[in-house]
DNA sequence: AATCAAATGTACCGATCGGTACATATTTAA
DNA sequence: TTAAATATGTACCGATCGGTACATTTGATT
């Protein structure tokens, strides 16, 4: 075992503390002081054990996509339930989250997309934001290539069209959370959303 | 006519470069120096003509609103255009703002709103914020209760539930432009969310 | 022409930003 | 027991933040 004093901190806990406040304040509005007071240590420990804002950052974004995207994500293929059905679970999972009000508002991702996109972020964190953003994207687009080919879905739908378009909604409800909206509002237009598109197979050939 | 040395920038096209900068890079983002530099004018001319960064910001967002949010509504009330069509021309307008490749992308209320809700910002700036988010809601509320009583829409709608669904709808694109999206994509997805909605008036009971 | 009000440019203010030097405390390895 | 290694707390660094004092320039009013 390597010598010297030991952490005192859970390191787990001081990221996803850290996550909590970037999560609310985003990028350039989290100031040291901010992490640190949230994370409850010091400068010199969060440097220690994180190298700088930066890459806290970075850490922060891959904890998030771990704990809070991916999981959902398995709401996606839960065993005998109709493709429509588990599109509602996942989406309605996400919304909840969004509006849990033991977290901040909305999602890390769409928070960290919205001001990527105004230079402000140094180019490291920005390849973090993208490689996140570009996950559910990526993930969201095979499984609805993988419900077609299990003839769930008809082939008139373009699995990646569909899958930005879900992701689209999300990025909405995410940004109507923090402008106060309740998770119930935000679920009924998640089911009016799911509901008027048709999830139903191609027709059969067969006569 | 007041003496005095006069103005040698225009006070209106210096305002409409600052929301530009405000637009891009958020409230907190946007240094003086940034916000300055965009205007084309130094510090004590900024704080001469506009106060300090807060009153700034709302005048910038007063701005936005007039000059960008406003007009569209225009779109809803085009003579001789059905309902659904007249929304299509909206949101399809609106979009194609937020795609705009001469301005920042995204929405500067979207953006706003979301950057809100991190008590980064300070008060009075917050409150210009709320205004400018309801407008919208307000406005697009009570034009969906006047197509009801037209009798263009059937009474089983809630005008508010569909002005917010219609709203998340561009926060979420706003979002994805900000993302990377193309205006094509985010078109096609503002259709599908229109089509698949059904914009009847409610059956006629005579027999 | 003289006077005064307003705009401009420079140079600066205290506060906060991200980041670190250093002394001290604590732990393991030798 | 001693030495090396790591963590912590204080106190600080230069840079930038929002904001301003002040001298100068400009132009309308008298």
């Amino acid at each position: 075992m390597k010598g010297g004093r030991q952490r005192e901190f859970d390191k787990e806990l001081a990221l996803e503390n850290a996550m909590y406040v970037f999560w609310k304040k985003g990028y350039v509005g989290a100031s040291l002081t901010d992490l640190t007071t949230g994370m409850g240590i010091n400068k010199p420990s969060m440097y220690a054990a994180f190298g700088n804002k930066e890459s806290l950052f970075i850490s922060a974004t891959d904890h998030y996509l771990e704990k809070y995207a991916k999981p959902a994500n398995r709401l996606l293929h839960t065993d005998g339930v109709p493709l429509k059905q588990r599109v509602i679970d996942y989406l309605t999972a996400i919304v909840a989250n969004q509006c849990d009000s033991s977290k901040p508002c909305g999602c890390f991702i769409s928070m960290s997309v919205t001001e990527a996109a105004g230079e402000t972020i140094p180019e490291k964190a920005l390849e973090a934001i993208s490689t996140a953003s570009g996950f559910s994207e990526t993930y969201l687009t095979q499984f609805f290539q993988q419900e077609i080919q299990l003839d769930n879905l008809s082939s008139q739908y373009d699995a990646n069209d569909l899958a930005v378009y879900f992701l689209t909604l999300l990025h909405g409800t995410a940004a109507q959370s923090r402008n106060g909206k309740s998770a119930k509002q935000l679920q009924s237009i998640i089911n009016t959303a799911v509901n008027q598109l048709s999830f139903e197979p191609d027709a059969k050939t067969n006569p």
